[in-house]
DNA sequence: TAGAAAACGTA
DNA sequence: GTACGTTTTCTAG
């Protein structure tokens, strides 16, 4: 910001208010969102940023920001609760759109600012002190009086609505006193909107006079004696206090602390595509074509953003109350639609002899076409395997309405011992045929298919030999109930049904037997099949038109939707790409491990004196301190010997040789059977590649987990581990990239808990533990003893854990009290964690669950058990939820956005595993450099546009041949 | 033979 | 101290 540069400050919560009341209602054709102070909102910003010129103000902004109130306290409450005390809450139809009007600014690519603690005002007031102290000039977008004492050489305000320029001539031309008296006559003649309380008596008029008459405030407090009106004397003198207190809180901050720097503020050109897809989501046509015009930008060509008005975004900071309808009566509500469908669905029992089965073509047609008319279908697949990329498809189930529902046999088999083959059994649909047929209903845009767990489905039919279906548009159960019940419930079909349904549907095992004596689902007959598999697409249905409509009503539709939905294809992708991995680095290094082992094995009867079972945690137990009698045994809940690494470690340090040899012979027992002598049994014999099954729906806090096998555990701590990592290897041509956030967690932990060192520590990119142990320790960063370092370090992670004395110490191997102290000074150093802790605590155990910044909810109802230690485990949990969950909804919004944008800068890169915050893609050499550097952009903006945190995220990647090298 | 317990790999 | 999944051993049935 230097001399010339124009900084245009836009006082958004004031116009959103001034918008709503002054424009028709006007709400978005399809649905009905109300739209009509968003619509004025993004026409005056297109307006300003055009034509800004052409205006009474007269300049082109080089600078721009959007400000918005945060929350409804401040620190003004602390000095005078009362304070805005008489405020309305917003209209009803209003409250949706605060949080789509900061969408619509960072459509814009406008800063959109907000600060917890201050108004609008303050944040105002302070850029524009920071602005001309800069040598710049600043116009303020509002007609708020509370804003006019900023008014100066260099600061005018500007009214949009009545295209009117207010500057210091036309201040003293409304109150009759300059804008450098503003502050004194709003704290005489008091404000009743804001409930300030000025002294009585007196009105801006009076106040004018008097300020006129006196010079100021404080002049005219003293010398009210003089005042010849007995009833203003009287009151200036008894209210004196009282309009001191007045001028406290109409007096604007101008030093609020700014975490987007002035010089951030430097107006960007608008990106018309992002606006357009925008604007084209809230159907504001005319506004659509005048930016494609000006962009010259196909607006045809772009697609709608999605734009709702519930989830996170609902619950936006303008107000505290979720979005709860009040009333219930008739499903006119989304919490009386939720009453109204339960129960309709209760009603209606279920029976599993009246599904069809199909077998011949004209009557899977006619299915197809009352999908077509009904508009929604549910899927279910039946296959031989659960893992989807070696499953063969056996059948397929339908349900177009609840109770109406068939099973399609496509792969049942006849035989009994299926080696030789028994063929297929008779009246089955020829599978390629009836894939033909149900490909177009599953891509048809008109029609909603449903699933429990789509994943599983979409990646099945993808497959090329099952036709390469891309089933869409879809909705999935099993995520519609996680983002409903994370830590609830569990979100299996079978405890859906139970739960919601109060049905118990048929059991796998009771058609398929179980253990030895299971079959695959190609051998059961078909009849019993049929009740099976259609049963499951009749319940799935149900559920779904329960949840759906809870979605709503429980104001969760944006969660579901960005994080959970559209990250189905992006994961399937990933799960059919599957990775590389080197059979024969994997089976030389289960050679070594063997050879080690054996080696260690040997020492160890020699040091027990006999031979035993050393994978036996019992036998160990027995051997060390029944026979061998060493000292600090503990036991387990259980009441076995433990023999945990710790407790051998210990062992250890008092100079016992076999404990020593234990964990080592662990180390390698469990890096080769889990990991190189597993490994190789799951490449896949097709693709010679590992596809690892991700599940979306398993963790309370919204991460991933991996599974069959487990990519996200594999070794990288010791040497002897990260040779595992070696044989994860890209193809001839490529590179593996991995990218993994540096620090995420404790960036969110900075953010939401609002720790000024911490964000200055973030911000300034030095080491955060570091910086950790120099605020507890008093010792400087530099040259500081790698202990002190790592003691502090154990008291982040802590933190982020949900700290208690007894884990830091366990951790750090020091006494209770003593890591008690450390804890005690940490809060001493961060006050800001223990309120956010405290907060967190109280708030979960108020509603029972705790959020994340993006609105995903994790429940915690048993924090409020009567059992301290399970209530203290939730506490943990609870205070650990957002934080680790925050972070999962960041990487899950790069995920989404990651292919869209590979592709766009036509890149070839394919995105393959997902470490919680890391990941690791394939790319071609050619492209290395530029593919790391937009992998790298979009995981650092990855929370943009919906939100700014107020850290920055630092994103690091590097490319190798395999990935230990990569890490 | 299914499931719990103990151990240990990751973020 | 949080969140997971896999392996092996061991036990209950």
């Amino acid at each position: 910001m230097k001399k010339g540069d124009h900084l245009f400050l836009v006082d958004g919560s004031a116009y959103i208010f001034r918008a709503y009341h002054a424009l028709p209602p006007l709400t978005r054709k399809s649905d009905g969102l109300p739209i009509g102070a968003v619509s004025g909102f993004c026409n005056m910003l297109w307006k300003l940023l055009q034509e800004a010129r052409d205006t009474s103000v007269g300049v082109t902004p080089t600078h721009f920001a959007v400000i918005f109130d945060h929350s409804s306290t401040t620190f003004r409450n602390e000095i005078y609760p009362e304070y805005k005390a008489n405020r309305d809450a917003p209209p009803e139809d209003l409250r949706p759109q605060f949080a789509i009007i900061r969408e619509a600014t960072r459509a814009f690519d406008v800063p959109c600012i907000e600060k917890e603690g201050y108004e609008a005002d303050d944040i105002i007031a302070s850029y524009a002190r920071e602005a001309v102290a800069a040598g710049g000039d600043v116009t303020i977008i509002s007609s708020d009086k509370d804003l006019m004492q900023l008014i100066n050489d260099n600061v005018i305000m500007y009214d949009t609505m009545k295209d009117k320029r207010v500057a210091s001539a036309e201040v003293i031309e409304k109150f009759g006193v300059g804008p450098e008296k503003m502050i004194d006559l709003q704290s005489l003649a008091g404000d009743s909107t804001d409930n300030i309380p000025g002294v009585p008596g007196i009105g801006p008029k009076t106040a004018a006079q008097l300020l006129e008459e006196f010079g100021d405030l404080e002049t005219l407090l003293e010398r009210a004696g003089e005042i010849k009106q007995n009833k203003r004397r009287e009151n200036l003198i008894e209210f004196a206090d009282q309009a001191r207190l007045s001028k406290r809180l109409v007096t604007l901050d101008v030093n609020t602390p700014l975490d987007v720097p002035v010089e951030d503020l430097a107006l960007n050109s608008v990106d018309g595509p992002k606006l357009i897809a925008f604007l084209k989501g809230l159907e504001l046509n005319t506004l659509t074509r005048r930016v494609a015009a000006e962009t010259e930008a196909d607006a045809a060509a772009i697609d709608a953003s999605e734009i709702s008005a519930d989830g996170y975004e609902q619950r936006g900071p303008d107000f505290d109350a979720p979005a709860e309808s009040a009333s219930t009566e008739g499903g006119s509500t989304p919490s009386g639609l939720v009453e109204k469908v339960t129960a309709a669905m209760a009603a209606m029992p279920v029976d599993t002899s009246a599904y069809e089965t199909v077998r011949d073509e004209a009557a899977l047609q006619s299915w197809i076409d009352a999908a077509h008319e009904a508009g929604v279908v549910a899927v279910d697949t039946e296959t031989d395997s659960l893992d989807a990329m070696q499953a063969q498809l056996v059948g397929v189930s339908l349900a177009v309405a609840p109770g109406k529902a068939c099973y399609i046999p496509l792969g049942h088999m006849s035989g009994e011992g299926d080696m030789f083959g028994g063929g297929l059994v008779a009246d089955q649909i020829d599978r390629n045929r009836a894939l033909e047929m149900l490909k177009p209903l599953l891509e048809d845009a008109s029609v909603l298919k449903i699933a429990q767990n789509m994943k599983y489905d979409w990646l099945l039919l993808s497959r090329p030999e099952n036709g390469g279906i891309h089933i869409a548009p879809f909705d999935d159960t099993m995520l519609l109930s996680y983002v409903l019940d994370a830590g609830r419930t569990k979100h299996g079909m079978d405890a859906l049904s139970e739960a919601i349904l109060g049905h118990t549907p048929i059991s796998y095992k009771d058609v398929a037997g179980t253990g030895k004596s299971a079959v695959s689902f190609a051998q059961v007959e078909i009849d019993k099949a049929t009740a099976y598999a259609a049963e499951d697409a009749d319940i799935t249905l149900r559920l779904w038109k329960i949840l759906k409509a809870r979605l709503t009503a429980e104001g969760m539709n944006t969660v579901y939707e960005r994080l959970e939905r559209p990250l189905v294809p992006v994961i399937c992708r990933m799960e059919a790409r599957g990775i590389s991995v080197d059979r024969q680095i994997l089976s030389r290094l289960s050679g070594e491990l063997a050879q080690k082992a054996a080696a260690i094995e040997s020492e160890i009867y020699e040091l027990a004196g006999r031979k035993f079972n050393v994978g036996s945690p019992k036998q160990l137990g027995e051997i060390l301190f029944d026979e061998m009698n060493l000292p600090g045994g503990k036991k387990t809940k259980t009441g076995q010997w433990a023999t945990g690494a710790q407790q051998l470690e210990d062992l250890a340090a008092e100079g016992h040789d076999l404990p020593r040899k234990i964990v080592d012979w662990r180390q390698l027992s469990k890096l080769k059977s889990t990991y190189t002598d597993a490994l190789p049994g799951f490449i896949n014999p097709q693709t010679k590649r590992v596809h690892t099954s991700y599940a979306m729906a398993s963790t309370s806090t919204g991460r991933l987990s991996s599974s069959d096998p487990n990519l996200q555990n594999i070794p990288v701590r010791t040497e002897e581990g990260r040779k595992i990592r070696t044989a994860f290897v890209a193809e001839p041509g490529f590179k593996l990239v991995s990218a993994d956030y540096s620090q995420i967690e404790l960036r969110v932990l900075a953010h939401v808990a609002d720790i000024p060192q911490l964000k200055q520590a973030f911000a300034d990119g030095i080491d955060i533990h570091a910086m950790t142990a120099s605020e507890m320790f008093n010792v400087p960063v530099e040259g500081m003893d790698p202990m002190i370092r790592r003691q502090a370090k154990a008291i982040n992670f802590g933190i982020i854990y949900g700290i208690s004395a007894f884990g830091l110490a366990n951790n750090l191997g020091i006494g209770r009290s003593e890591a008690g102290d450390y804890i005690k000074m940490y809060f001493e150093r961060f006050p800001g964690i223990r309120d956010y802790m405290d907060s967190t605590k109280k708030f979960a155990k108020e509603h029972g669950f705790v959020e994340t910044i993006f609105g995903r909810k994790a429940h915690y109802e048993e924090i409020r058990s009567s059992n301290p230690q399970v209530r203290a485990f939730n506490e943990r949990a609870a205070i650990n939820a957002p934080i680790q969950g925050s972070a999962a909804d960041i990487i899950r919004r790069a995920m989404v956005q990651m292919e869209g944008a590979l592709g766009e800068a036509k890149l070839n890169a394919e995105m393959l595993l997902q470490v919680h915050d890391e990941l690791i893609f394939e790319v071609p050499e050619a492209e290395v450099d530029e593919t790391i550097t937009l992998v790298t952009k979009i995981m650092e903006n990855a929370t943009m546009p919906v939100m700014q945190l107020s850290v920055p995220l630092q994103v690091d990647a590097r490319a190798a041949d395999n990935w230990d090298e990569a890490h």
